[in-house]
RNA sequence: GCAGGGGUAGCCAAGCCUGGCCAACGGCGACAGACUCAAGAUCUGUUCCUGUAGAGGUUCAGGAGUUCAAAUCUCCUCCCCUGCACCA
C-alpha cells in the first residue's frame, strides 16, 4: 500500500503543464461560439510575488477553465503593469548595491550577470516578467493566454494610450486647473504611501487643508493664523505665537505677512507672487502687542503659547479658549484675565466646553499633549455632530457646525480674508533625506470623473454589470459619485507613456491602466509581427476599436473582427485593494471612450492572504513563502484547492503553513481513494445502491454548477472534494461495487476536478486509459433520468435509522442482543399524504382530517389511536417546508429498505436484526414499540 | 471627515439578500475506536448543556421591536477592520 510514494506531485505537474503548453492548449480560439473574457488586473513588475498574490490568479483560472470546458471559447490573457516608480526604484537599488536587494535576487537564483544588468529598470521590468510567467503562471498550471504577453512600457502599448487621451481630450473628459502634491525641493514629484517607496518617513501622511485667517495688526502687517475650524472665528479671543520661534516678513501680492521662517519655505512653493522681505521678527517681540479678528473686527491681544509649533503650517494660532482645549489650558497658564467666548451650543455641555472637558480628563498643562489632542478629539466630534452656532455668530447663528464649515471658509476666502494653505499631517522625508513640501502645479492635467453625464452613464451601467460580490455592487455607484478628477501626468524619473499634449510629461500609472483589457487584442499581433507600432496610429485604433474609418489590410481587419467577437471584458478579477481606485477608473473611461455595447460585463473582487496577525502581507517585511519554494514544498494542486475552499473569496485568510499542508493531505488522499477505487474488480450490481450513488451525484453536479455559475468557488470545491468523496465512502461502506459504475462516477468526478486541480485530474485520465486532454474535456451536466428520489430516501431511511440506535445505545448503555425495527402502519402514510393534501388546499385541520381518514374503511376501527395520530401531525405539518412535506409524497416501501440492508446493519452493530412492520399480525413486540413508529421514524427495540 | 465591510460554538469559517429545512455546511483542533511493531497518514464515531429509549434545554456581540416563527427583517448601543487619489 505504498501508493502514496507513488503520487510524486513535482513530477505530475511538470509532465502536464509541459505537454499542456507544448500543444498550446492555451491559445483562445474563436470558432464562433460563446465567448467569455475573464483577465486579472496585472501586476506590477517591481519585485518577486509571494502566496497571497497567487490566490487572486487562481481564482482567475479556476473560472477559465470551468468556462472552457462549460463549452465557452475562453480568452484569459494577462501582462505587466511596468509603468510608475517601482522598477526605478529597484533598478536603483541595485545600481547602489543595495545589499537587501542583492541578496533577495541572490536568494531567488538570480545571476550575478543578470543582476548586473537589472540597474536598468527595463530590464527589471523584462526579468520579472519572465519570473512571473515561468516560475509562478506556467508553474500554476494556468491557462493564460501565452501568446497575447505585453506590458505597459512597450511602443505599441504607448501609441495605445495615447489614442486613449486623444479620445478624451475629444470628449472635453481633460482639463487643466491648478494641484497640490508632494515634492521633494532636490528629487522632484515624490509619491506618498504606505508602502513608503519614495519616501523613508511620514508614508501615512494626508495632505490637510488649513484655512490661513488674516488678522491684521494695527500697522496693517497681517498675522495669517491656520486653523482646520474657520467656523470658531466668532469666537477668537486672543492670538498665539512661539515666544522662541522666528517669524519671517514676506509679501504676498499687495499684503505683509509675519509667519514662520518654515512656514515661508512651504508657502513659496505653494503660492506665487511671494517675495522675502529678510526681516526677521521673534515671537517675544509680538507677545503684547494687538491684532483684529477680522469680520467682527474685534481687538485682542498676542500672547506666548508655546505649544505653537512653527513647523505646522503658519506658526500662528488662533485662540478659541471656550472650544479649544489647547487653548483654554494655554489661557489657563498664561494667567490673563480674558473671558472665552462661546460659540456653539452642544448638548451636555456648559457655557465652556473646553474648560469642562479638560477637567474631566484631569489636563493641567499645555505639555500633557496626549491628553490635548484627546480632548480636542472628543469635543471636536461632539462639537462638529450635534453643535449648532449661537447668537455670537452673526449671520450664521442657528446653523449645525457640520453643515457650516466650508460656507465659513468660502466665505472668508471670497472677502479675501483668508486662504488655504495645505499641510502634512506628520513630517514627511524623502528618501534622499530632504523635508517633502506640497508643492502647486498651477496647470495640471485632469480627467474629469466627476463629469456628470459620465458619472451617471457609468453609474446605470452598473446596474446591469455582473459584481461579485453583491455588497460591491451596491456600493460602486456611491465610489463613482464620490470619485474626483485625477490628474494624470507627472514630470520625473519614471517610466511610461509621453502624454501627447505636454512634451516630457508621463501619464501616471493609474491613469495607463484603464481599457488595457483592449489591447490584449492586439498584442497577440504585435507579438507574432504581424504589425508594428508604426502602423499604430490613432487612424489604426479608431477603426480597431471604433469601426471608424478604412482597413489598411487583412491584418487591421482581422484584429478589428477579434475586437468584435472577444469584447467586452465578462470578468475583470483584482483584489479588494482596487475597489475605490482601478474599478472606478477602469469602467469610467470604458464609458467615455468605447461603444456602449463593449462596456465591462462584469468585476470580480476577491480579498487578500494575510500574515498571521491580519497583516497585509508586504514585500518589504519578507515574511511570505517565495512561490516556487511554496509549490515544491507542497504540490501546486494542494495550493490551488487551498484557495478555492480556504474560505470566502470575500473574507481575508491568514496563510498558515499547517493549513496549507493539510491541503496537501488531502490531495494524496483523494490520490489514493480513487486509485483503489479503479483496483476494484468486482462487477457486482446492487440496484438500489447504484441508482442511489448516481442520483446523488447528479444532484451533486447540479449543486456544483448552480455554485460555479455564481463563481461561488468555496461551495463548488466544498461540494467536489468533501461531499462526494464522503458519498463515495457511503457507497462503499454500505458494500456497494459495481466497478463500471464507479469507473463512470470516478471519470465524472475528475472533470468535476479538473478546473481547481488539473494536474492530477489529468494524471487519472491518462490512468483511465484516455488519450485526450481531461482539461479538454467537457463539464458534466445533471441528467434529471438518473435522480431517484425513492433510493435517495431509502439511504436516508437507513442513515437516520442507524443514528436513531446509536443515541439509544448511547443514552441507555445497553449491549444490544438483538434489535428489532418496526416501520409504521400504513394507515399512517396514508393519514400523512391526506393532512399533507389537505394542507395544500389550506384546509387542514382536526375536523377535516378525520372526515378524510375515517372514509377509508380500515381506519375505522383504529379509533382513538387515529385521532391522536392525526392531532400530532397537524401540529408537524405546519412547520414543515416544502421539501420535508415531499418527502412523505415519495412512494416507498420501508420495510423492504430495511431488509435490503440487514445484513450492513447486523454488522454496523455486530448484532441480529428484525425487521417488522407495525400493522401485520402477530409480530414479536414485548415492549409495544410499534405502535410508536412513524413514517420515516421506525420505531426501535433493543434487547 | 467621506465611503464601505464585519462581530456565528475551542479556533478558522458557511448561513443573513429570498425568516421556518439551523444546535446552525465545511475545515482545524480535541476525545474515543479501527488499521499498525510503532509513528505519521488514513478511516469511523463524538465534540453547547442535561438525559438509562431515539428527547429536552439554552445559544449566533449587547439591548429593544416586528412575526405564529429571527443568526436571518427593523431600531438603538458597544467593539473590530478596509479604502480615500498621483500609490500600484
Amino acid at each position: 500500500m505504498n501508493t502514496i510514494k507513488s503520487y510524486d506531485y513535482t513530477v505530475v505537474e511538470k509532465k502536464w503543464q509541459d505537454k499542456w503548453f507544448k500543444d498550446r492548449i492555451y491559445e483562445a480560439k474563436k470558432d464562433g461560439g460563446k465567448k467569455f473574457f475573464i483577465h486579472f488586473a496585472y501586476p506590477g513588475v517591481s519585485g518577486y510575488l509571494h502566496v497571497g498574490h497567487m490566490r487572486g490568479f487562481t481564482y482567475c483560472d479556476i473560472i477559465a477553465r470551468y468556462k472552457r470546458m462549460s463549452g465557452y471559447n475562453v480568452l484569459f490573457p494577462a501582462g505587466f503593469h511596468a509603468s510608475g516608480i517601482p522598477s526605478v526604484a529597484f533598478a536603483k537599488k541595485v545600481e547602489r548595491g543595495d545589499r537587501e536587494t542583492i541578496a533577495l535576487l541572490q536568494k531567488n537564483g538570480c545571476s550575478d550577470e543578470i543582476i548586473k544588468k537589472l540597474s536598468d529598470p527595463r530590464e527589471v521590468v523584462h526579468y520579472f516578467s519572465k519570473v512571473y510567467v515561468e516560475d509562478y503562471w506556467k508553474r500554476f498550471g494556468f491557462l493564460i493566454d501565452y501568446s497575447r504577453l505585453m506590458d505597459t512600457i512597450s511602443k505599441g502599448y504607448n501609441r495605445f494610450i495615447q489614442w486613449q487621451f486623444h479620445k478624451l481630450y475629444q470628449k472635453n473628459l481633460l482639463i487643466q486647473k491648478p494641484h497640490f502634491a508632494p515634492y521633494c525641493p532636490q528629487c522632484g514629484p515624490v509619491a506618498v504611501d504606505k508602502s513608503e517607496t519614495d519616501v523613508s518617513k511620514g508614508g501615512n501622511a494626508e495632505i490637510l487643508e488649513f484655512t490661513i485667517i488674516k488678522f491684521k495688526m494695527r500697522d496693517g502687517t497681517i498675522l495669517p493664523a491656520a486653523t482646520l475650524r474657520p467656523e470658531t472665528i466668532f469666537g477668537v479671543t486672543n492670538m498665539w505665537v512661539n515666544p522662541d520661534a522666528i517669524y519671517q516678513k514676506i509679501r504676498i501680492d499687495n499684503e505683509i505677512w509675519i509667519c514662520s521662517k518654515e512656514c515661508t519655505k512651504k508657502l513659496s512653493y505653494q503660492m506665487e507672487n511671494i517675495e522675502l522681505l529678510y526681516e526677521e521678527v521673534k515671537g517675544k517681540d509680538l507677545v503684547g502687542k494687538t491684532c483684529f479678528v477680522p469680520l467682527i473686527n474685534r481687538e485682542i491681544p498676542i500672547l506666548s503659547g508655546t505649544f505653537a509649533d512653527p513647523n505646522i503650517a503658519t506658526g500662528l494660532v488662533m485662540s478659541v479658549p471656550a472650544h479649544a482645549p489647547y487653548d483654554w489650558i494655554a489661557l489657563v497658564e498664561s494667567k490673563k484675565d480674558i473671558d472665552p467666548i462661546q460659540i456653539i451650543d452642544v448638548k451636555g455641555f456648559g457655557t465652556n466646553p473646553a474648560k469642562e472637558v479638560c477637567e474631566q480628563l484631569n489636563i493641567h498643562s499645555q505639555t500633557e499633549t496626549e491628553k490635548l489632542d484627546q480632548a480636542t478629539e472628543i469635543l471636536y466630534k461632539k462639537e462638529f455632530h450635534t453643535g449648532f452656532l449661537n447668537e455670537n455668530c452673526g449671520v450664521y447663528a442657528g446653523i449645525k457646525v457640520s453643515d457650516i464649515k466650508d460656507q465659513v471658509r468660502n466665505d472668508l476666502i471670497e472677502k479675501k480674508l483668508a486662504t488655504v494653505m495645505r499641510e502634512f499631517s506628520e513630517e514627511v522625508i524623502c528618501r534622499c533625506g530632504e523635508k517633502v513640501v506640497i508643492k502647486q502645479i498651477p496647470d495640471q492635467w485632469f480627467i474629469k470623473y466627476s463629469d456628470e453625464n459620465l458619472t451617471e452613464m457609468s453609474k446605470q451601467h452598473v446596474s446591469s454589470m455582473n459584481i461579485y460580490p453583491q455588497e460591491y455592487k451596491e456600493e460602486m455607484p456611491k465610489v463613482l459619485e464620490w470619485f474626483d478628477d485625477r490628474a494624470v501626468i507627472r514630470k520625473g524619473s519614471w517610466l511610461g507613456t509621453e502624454f501627447p499634449f505636454k512634451k516630457d510629461w508621463i501619464i501616471e500609472p493609474i491613469s495607463d491602466s484603464t481599457l488595457y483589457p483592449a489591447y490584449y487584442i492586439v498584442s497577440k499581433y504585435v507579438n507574432e509581427n504581424k504589425i508594428i507600432s508604426d502602423e499604430m496610429t490613432n487612424e489604426f485604433f479608431d477603426y480597431i476599436f471604433l469601426g471608424i474609418g478604412k482597413a489598411k489590410n487583412n491584418t487591421w481587419r482581422t484584429i478589428r473582427s477579434d475586437f468584435e467577437y472577444w469584447y467586452p471584458v465578462d470578468i475583470n478579477l483584482g483584489g479588494k485593494e482596487h475597489k475605490t481606485v482601478h474599478f472606478p477608473v477602469f469602467l469610467m473611461n470604458h464609458v467615455a471612450v468605447m461603444p456602449e455595447r463593449k462596456w465591462p460585463k462584469g468585476i470580480f473582487v476577491h480579498w487578500w492572504v494575510t500574515q498571521k496577525g491580519r497583516e497585509k502581507i508586504s514585500k518589504s517585511k519578507g515574511g511570505a513563502e517565495p512561490i516556487p519554494q511554496a509549490a515544491t514544498t507542497y504540490g501546486v494542486d494542494a495550493m490551488r484547492l487551498y484557495y478555492a475552499h480556504v474560505g470566502s473569496p470575500f473574507v481575508d485568510v491568514e496563510w498558515d503553513p499547517e493549513v496549507v499542508n493539510k491541503y496537501k493531505n488531502r490531495i494524496i488522499n483523494i490520490w489514493k481513494f480513487i486509485n483503489q477505487l479503479i483496483k476494484t474488480r468486482s462487477t457486482k450490481e446492487d440496484k438500489h445502491l447504484d441508482k442511489w450513488l448516481k442520483s446523488i451525484i447528479n444532484r451533486r453536479i447540479q449543486k456544483i454548477i448552480d455554485a460555479f455559475e455564481k463563481y461561488d468557488i468555496r461551495v463548488a470545491s466544498n461540494e467536489i472534494f468533501f461531499e462526494i468523496q464522503k458519498d463515495l465512502q457511503w457507497y462503499l461502506k454500505r458494500n456497494g461495487g459495481n466497478k463500471k459504475l464507479l469507473e463512470e462516477t470516478i471519470t465524472t468526478w475528475i472533470k468535476l476536478m479538473t478546473p481547481i486541480i488539473p494536474h492530477l485530474a489529468e494524471e487519472i485520465w491518462h490512468i483511465l486509459g484516455r488519450k485526450n486532454y481531461i482539461s479538454n474535456e467537457t463539464y458534466p451536466t445533471p441528467n434529471p433520468m438518473d435522480i431517484s428520489e425513492e433510493d435517495e430516501l431509502g439511504e436516508q431511511l437507513i442513515s437516520q435509522t442507524i443514528k436513531d440506535i446509536h443515541e439509544i445505545l448511547k443514552v441507555t448503555r445497553i449491549k444490544a442482543k438483538k434489535i428489532h425495527i418496526y416501520t409504521a402502519s400504513s394507515w399512517k402514510h396514508k393519514m400523512m399524504q391526506q393532512a399533507i393534501e389537505l394542507e395544500k388546499e389550506n384546509k387542514l385541520d382536526m375536523k377535516n382530517l378525520m372526515k378524510t381518514a375515517i372514509s377509508e374503511l380500515e381506519m375505522k376501527d383504529l379509533g382513538k389511536e387515529v385521532s391522536s395520530y392525526a392531532n400530532k401531525i397537524i401540529g408537524e405539518i405546519k412547520k414543515m417546508n416544502e421539501s420535508d412535506k415531499k418527502q412523505y409524497t415519495i412512494p416507498i416501501d420501508e420495510k423492504k429498505h430495511l431488509e435490503q440492508s440487514v445484513d450492513f446493519l447486523k454488522k454496523e452493530f455486530s448484532t441480529d436484526f428484525e425487521i417488522h412492520k407495525a400493522d401485520e399480525k402477530n409480530i414479536y413486540d414485548p415492549m409495544k414499540r410499534a405502535k410508536l413508529a412513524v413514517p420515516l421514524r421506525p420505531a426501535i427495540f433493543i434487547e
